[in-house]
DNA sequence: GCATTACATTGATTCAAATCAATATCGTTT
DNA sequence: AAACGATATTGATTTGAATCAATGTAATGC
């Protein structure tokens, strides 16, 4: 898919979630949009530095983790048509406390946290779309944290699966299971367990 | 402080996120404000209900919690100055699936969700509002969901005994205890190993 | 004041996952 | 094809919190 379906695409969204948004509005937002390509391998933003940018996944893949006594601790994978950022960083603007990582080659759409808050100031009507954003992260969060204490692991490894496979054929296992919160031996063994007991 | 004096408090907050706010805006938004008093042990949601309001917490205490197989599980507290709601419910408008109960008798100030469209429609200024409250609720969120992964049930009493040391005072521990993800006899025991630690 | 109930503590045991360690498999690179 | 490094599996042991059970303590009602 090319950039421009993709920003057709998203002028879509914008419209149908700002009903009285003007082709006027929609030029001056779209105008600072900035396309950039990115590595397997490399780093958006990193502990220390200030994440002044979200960014729009064209395609590709990412995730952002803390890395404590060494390890590394996965806390959330963005995949196509998601935002991406360090919203933790991104809203206070103060420096981030985790790596976001790219795992596979990305097309991005820039936005600077200087452009969006222009933008809000300018078009009071964007302020909705940063809100259903901000909305929809939350609802996804709080379904993740309280996955914590409701579920068990293996539960929490079969929701996964339900509702983000592409995940597992994207990502090394040892990424998920820190994701899910246990060790990659725990993951390798719920997996042993749930496929003996599909046999019997 | 009276309600008069807190309306004029929340006018400020309105005031200062947005600069360019009109005074007919801000009366159109205060005039759907209904003041309302509910007593200790009442229900404000529950499961099966859609929640179809948000509540500013003048004083009072509330919690939501999860009641799975005879057992409550806590997930959030919210105290006066705070607004409260069952906000995966309110968003989506799709029946709850916790509890929403009083643990001190409250006084709120509620806008139902048509209000709170209504605004939005009439006011898109007011949006940045909606936004805002999204915002700092995601990076809460985001501060326990991690606190999970990342902390000891120990580290996460400590914190929650600095940064919330009201709750100590006005919840009881077993909630407490649900809150951080423990039962109360672990709770126990890591305050006894703390108290003991001091000691020596 | 005593009885009842709710809450908190303490102890003994169980259990699930972490850790430690070894081996196996896969994917690259040469 | 061989060799290497990264990832995944499997086994043995440890560990921290859950569970089960009993006791202690505080709050409330009669």
């Amino acid at each position: 898919m090319l950039p421009e379906d993709k920003l057709r695409q998203i002028k879509e969204y914008y419209f149908q979630l700002i009903p009285d948004l003007t082709e006027e509005t929609w030029q001056s937002a779209a105008g600072l949009f900035t396309i950039r390509h990115i590595k397997k391998g490399d780093l958006l933003f990193k502990p220390g530095v200030v994440c002044n940018y979200v960014s729009y996944i064209n395609y590709g893949l990412i995730r952002s983790y803390y890395l404590i006594d060494g390890k590394e601790i996965v806390t959330v994978f963005f995949c196509e048509d998601c935002y991406c950022s360090d919203y933790q960083s991104f809203l206070s603007q103060k420096p981030c406390v985790r790596y976001t990582e790219v795992l596979e080659d990305c097309e991005l759409i820039d936005l600077t946290f200087d452009d969006v808050q222009f933008l809000f100031q300018s078009f009071p009507h964007l302020e909705r779309v940063g809100r259903l954003i901000a909305e929809m992260l939350y609802v996804k969060l709080e379904n993740r944290s309280d996955s914590f204490v409701l579920e068990t692991p293996e539960q929490r490894y079969q929701k996964l699966l339900e509702e983000e496979p592409y995940l597992f054929q994207r990502v090394p296992q040892y990424m998920i299971a820190s994701y899910l919160g246990i060790t990659p031996e725990a993951l390798s063994r719920i997996r042993s367990r749930i496929s003996r007991n599909k046999v019997e």
